[in-house]
DNA sequence: TCTGGGGTCCTAAGCCTC
DNA sequence: TCTGGAGGCTTAGGACCC
């Protein structure tokens, strides 16, 4: 069987240990309520008031101006997911960590149930961390029965009996079924993960990789196995929506360069180059647009990256100049370079050719 | 007054090669 | 030499996730 783990409004859980005193007030984490910030989690405290993640914290503010605003620490949230899950991971046969706050952990066959509360109660004593865990044969289950009651709940979904646990749920509550594609199945008339595991399979909506694969999901099917190594990453990108709309030209290129220095960065401490430049942007009425570019050979180099990326950028704003709001540097496309900087130039991996 | 940042995956069109 | 299909690559955009 598989558990899948969700700590508790992870980022508000952490910060409260680390300000007791706010223990009893709305808090939000997340970007600043007087500028372009949105909830990156909220306490269950502040979700009474509606708050909830993604929301702009502007509009976190207006619904409960009492509410106690705090910067997100990346740095912070990692020490303590990594130690989460160290802890775990010396209590289940195999862990597959997903992004900070939740995971997979292979749980064995016995008494699933019991095996869960245990999982819980480690990491309440050993963390002081609220958790949620569903328990099922197929991961896709253990992920949605993890949701079901939350926060501190345990929901075990007995082999054989996943679709029918699915099937009374809102189409939302399926992974992969964002707004989009909820509107549209709704549109054909589907309410519940049940209509959706029910269409033929021959039916237009469940066509194509994409669509075969949810349709399996629907009927509580998903053969993946907990990952114990992590994937290889496929791209690096560092973007800023500003607090005003930019629209000097000099102003973007050092903000844009700025971006490719750190891309740059991130490519060498991996020992990575790469071959396909993207810069992305967003203009005031919220139209984002990419334009991408593979070059002859993969670089790290930030000036080289900069130099693809701001003739695109420029290529951009020739056919569309107005203001951006948002502006954003990526590479794609990754190569091992040919050795390793061993005593290469600030800025200029050795590997890249003089 | 809305709407982050860093990712992955899928699709589709256009182009090229075999 | 022309034609057409298959398939890969590039580019752009959309959707989704944490």
């Amino acid at each position: 069987m598989i558990a899948h783990l969700d700590i508790d409004a992870f980022f508000a859980a952490v910060e409260l240990h680390r300000h007791p005193e706010h223990r009893r007030k709305p808090l939000v984490v997340g970007g600043d309520p007087a500028g372009r910030g949105v909830v990156a989690t909220a306490s269950y405290a502040a979700r009474r008031f509606g708050i909830h993640s993604a929301m702009s914290c502007a509009e976190a503010r207006r619904r409960c101006p009492d509410a106690v605003f705090i910067t997100p620490d990346i740095g912070l949230y990692r020490q303590w997911s990594a130690r989460v899950w160290e802890v775990l991971g010396q209590w289940a046969d195999a862990t597959e960590v997903v992004g900070l706050d939740e995971g997979y952990l292979a749980v064995g066959d016995a008494d699933p149930e019991a095996r869960a509360a245990e999982l819980q109660q480690i990491v309440r004593s050993r963390m002081r961390l609220s958790c949620s865990l569903g328990v099922s044969r197929a991961k896709v289950v253990a992920k949605v029965a993890s949701d079901h009651r939350k926060p501190g709940g345990i929901t075990v979904v007995p082999a054989g009996h996943e679709a029918e646990f699915l099937a009374p749920l809102p189409l939302r509550a399926l992974p992969g079924i964002g707004p989009r594609t909820e509107e549209r199945l709704r549109a054909a008339g589907l309410r519940h993960i049940g209509d959706l595991a029910a269409l033929d399979e021959t039916h237009e909506l469940v066509s194509g990789a994409w669509g075969v694969q949810i349709h399996a999901r629907a009927r509580g099917i998903d053969p993946r196995p907990v990952e114990t190594e992590p994937s290889e990453r496929l791209s690096v990108s560092a973007e800023r929506t500003f607090s005003e709309d930019i629209a000097d030209r000099r102003e973007l290129e050092r903000r844009g360069s700025e971006m490719a220095a750190r891309v740059s960065e991130r490519l060498v401490e991996r020992a990575r180059a790469a071959s396909t430049v993207t810069v992305k942007m967003r203009f005031p009425d919220f139209c984002t647009i990419t334009r991408s570019e593979t070059l002859g050979a993969p670089t790290a180099d930030a000036a080289e990256i900069w130099a693809v990326a701001a003739r695109l950028l420029e290529g951009a704003l020739a056919e569309r100049p107005e203001p951006l709001r948002l502006l954003g540097v990526g590479v794609s496309g990754f190569d091992r370079p040919r050795q390793l900087p061993l005593f290469g130039r600030a800025g200029r991996p050795s590997w890249i050719a003089e």
